[in-house]
DNA sequence: AAGGTAGCGGTTTTT
DNA sequence: CCGCTACCTT
């Protein structure tokens, strides 16, 4: 049975207008997604386009997950033809087919900053290349920069910034071993195609046939890249829309230009403009507060966002003594919150600028017994564990990727140390093989022993399995390189609750390769490995498990809660300190501010500390940010959080401030077998036992409805019945 | 020549 | 507080 979308005037007006180029302005929480869905339904059932003639871009998994069920709820299971994915994957798909024009395997791999750090190094060490104290992370931010907005002739070995300077040296390496390693970055992905366009201008016309209709999501965002994709993919038959925001313009630093959005009217003459700007989301409070405080960039499209929604609760504010206060405090509010109001987990987020900062906040909801969820920060992926494991398949189905080579070419360990790799290099360059191929022939070089044995059997294991890829489905086979390798009891082994992990960790990713294999049938393990590339921690999340979400701001753009905490409001942390005199960097942080309240249905709270912790030592005498005095005093109501500890600053040796805790305020009872008990939020319970007492009994109850927490007697503030 | 451990330095945000 | 490099031991 097709939905029917509803819509305001403006969003019909913006759907309905198909016959000239279309820049949707749309505000947080206009209902952006909801007229590109309606849009591409529109042009499916009432403009009669091929589903797979039109082409919708996003930046996340997420965001074109979410608009391809949404469209298919509309016009049924044809919704599956529309090309809708992110410009990245966008991009891989495009160029499995046509990257041969530029002389690469269509097998080539997808390097992430990890892999292109791996590679910058070594061409770092084997070239000797004077870096002036240049971290090479730090090379690799600015060549990675340079890509992106497609400046790489400003990469100039004469320029006065030494990061410029080294990154000059290294370009054209990095660049030559990268397609030795028939390998591309980020990057390449999305600037590759356009290189393909200008080479083969047939190649060009074939998908501007293709694509009768372009939809862009979150345009603010693109780089110069993405618009000139965009624009030449779009400029045959000139039917294309792109929604944006200018205000929520947060990818600036890599490369995201916002005169694309701007100047918009320029690219695509003849264009026709529409403003959404009723806000279906917050409440008039957090909407004014927003709305107030983004005025203060100059650099901005004016509009007026409105709802008709209510007034709602002032935006709460909080000050305390330390990051772990800030935790408790929230923690506070949270449970308030949950037993005022009856909410659950899953309508509240976490907010913070740096993934650093989630710490403080896991201990503090780890004490509680509280199920929370981190978006981001060390990425499932991106773990050691499971980077050893995809390096083997990625070297099985390109077997030049040295990057990948040398991460396992001694793992688990077979005696192959970093002499022995240098020797196979030394080999493989005089007699211009590739460096695995140069593996399996040890005795050519004079290699005995250990080293000798271990390349062999590296080689003939990679050998076999390459032969066997076209034969095995990639469960079947990434299962059976584990087996040999013998991956379980390597883990095992190690009998430590670091290896099990990382041996579960092994085992989600089998169970990954194989959902994918049942999910894909036609396709094999070339496909999961661009898939994983590009897959971010975000796309696993889902709103509806019932925990609490803790993100960077960053990563919650798109997204909505009833209630955002944000933490870490400090001048010189939000906005960071490094960005705060460059008038157009700190107007980009207060957009990212502007997103983060914009988030919230219901409720803002902001918090920030005066004494916070960074590395080891205390961060100085701290106060609030900028940004909480730009919101109207009368949107604002202070929360003071009472404490159960008292911290306070002493001065030790050398001048440096220490943290000391002077002292416990609560006495409670310790808690015995069987008490009753009462917690706010998990309700009525019985104490099954008993570990220690005083500050540090740590005691595990049984709630009703089956719930067994563990829990700090201290912080879990239960009443005894 | 590998493999283990002790100090050091570095940190924003992400497809 | 974590990861990497430099050294020391096997």
């Amino acid at each position: 049975m097709p939905v029917q979308i509803k819509l305001n005037d403006v969003q019909k007006q913006a759907v309905e207008t198909v016959d000239k180029p279309v820049l949707i302005f749309a505000g947080a929480g206009t209902g952006k997604t909801r007229v590109l869905t309606a849009k591409i339904a529109h042009l499916i059932k009432n403009e009669k386009y091929s589903p797979e003639s039109i082409l919708a871009a996003t930046f996340t998994n997420k965001a074109a997950g979410e608009m391809k069920s949404r469209v298919k709820k509309i016009v049924g299971p044809r919704a599956s033809k529309v090309n809708i994915g992110t410009f990245h994957s966008i991009c891989a798909r495009i160029l499995r087919y046509e990257i041969d024009e530029l002389g690469f395997n269509p097998n080539f791999a997808i390097y992430d900053a990890a892999d292109q750090l791996s590679l910058i190094k070594s061409i770092i060490n084997s070239n000797k290349i004077p870096v002036d104290g240049m971290t090479p992370n730090a090379i690799r931010g600015r060549i990675s920069l340079a890509k992106n907005s497609m400046a790489e002739s400003k990469l100039d070995n004469k320029s006065p910034s030494p990061v410029d300077r080294a990154a000059a040296l290294v370009y054209p390496i990095y660049t030559k071993a990268l397609k030795e390693n028939n390998a591309l970055d980020f990057d390449d992905l999305l600037l590759f195609p356009l290189k393909v366009f200008k080479k083969n201008p047939a190649i060009l016309k074939k998908y501007q046939e293709q694509f009768k209709y372009v939809l862009v999501d979150e345009y603010q965002d693109t780089n110069h890249a993405q618009f000139l994709l965009v624009k030449l993919l779009a400029e045959k038959h000139n039917k294309i829309t792109v929604v944006g925001d200018d205000d929520q313009s947060i990818y600036g630093w890599r490369g995201a230009d916002i005169s694309n959005i701007l100047d918009f009217e320029k690219a695509f003459p003849g264009c026709k403009t529409f403003r959404l700007e009723q806000n279906y989301r917050s409440t008039q409070t957090i909407l004014s507060a927003a709305s107030t405080m983004v005025r203060n960039n100059e650099h901005r499209a004016e509009k007026e966002l409105w709802t008709e929604g209510i007034a709602g609760a002032s935006i709460g504010l909080m000050e305390t003594f330390d990051e772990l206060e800030e935790a408790e405090g929230i923690l506070e509010l949270l449970e308030r919150e949950i037993v005022n109001k009856k909410r659950t987990f899953n309508e509240f987020v976490i907010l913070y600028r740096t993934n650093a900062q989630s710490r403080a906040l896991e201990d503090a909801l780890r004490r509680r017994g509280i199920t929370y969820k981190i978006v981001g920060g060390v990425r499932f992926y991106e773990r050691k564990e499971v980077k050893d494991l995809l390096a083997y398949l990625r070297l099985i189905v390109n077997t030049v990727d040295t990057v990948s080579l040398k991460r396992v070419v001694n793992f688990p360990p077979r005696g192959v140390g970093v002499k022995t790799v240098e020797k196979c290099e030394k080999y493989s360059r005089k007699k211009g093989i590739s460096l695995l191929a140069s593996t399996a022939d040890p005795d050519a070089f004079d290699l005995k022993g250990k080293p000798a044995e271990g390349l062999k059997d590296f080689n003939s294991l990679i050998a076999k399995y390459a032969e066997l890829l076209p034969k095995l489905s990639a469960a079947e086979l990434s299962g059976a390189v584990v087996d040999e390798l013998g991956l379980v009891s390597f883990y095992k082994e190690q009998a430590t609750t670091e290896a099990t992990e990382q041996l579960a960790n092994v085992q989600e990713l089998l169970n990954s390769i194989d959902d994918f294999c049942k999910e894909n049938p036609k396709t094999g393990l070339r496909e999961f490995l661009e898939e994983v590339s590009l897959l971010t921690d975000l796309d696993n999340w889902n709103q509806d498990s019932n925990a609490i979400t803790l993100m960077t701001t960053h990563a919650a753009k798109g997204l909505e809660f009833p209630v955002v905490f944000i933490a870490g409001m400090d001048e010189g942390l939000f906005p960071l300190a490094r960005y705060m005199d460059c008038t157009e960097e700190l107007e980009e942080e207060r957009r990212l501010f502007y997103v983060a309240l914009t988030r919230a249905q219901d409720r803002v709270f902001l918090h920030y500390a005066t004494n916070r912790r960074r590395f080891n030592g205390i961060y100085g005498m701290g106060y609030a940010s900028k940004f909480i005095h730009e919101i109207p005093e009368e949107n604002l109501e202070r929360i003071t959080f009472r404490s159960s500890v008292t911290r306070k600053l002493v001065r030790g040796k050398a001048g440096k401030y220490k943290l000391k805790q002077v002292r416990t305020v609560t006495n409670f009872d310790d808690l015995e077998r069987g008490d009753k008990v009462e917690h706010k939020v998990f309700g009525k319970g019985m104490v099954l036992s008993v570990n220690g007492s005083g500050e540090n009994q740590k005691i595990s109850v049984i709630f009703r409805g089956d719930i067994r927490k563990k829990l700090i007697a201290k912080y879990a503030n239960l009443k005894r019945l």
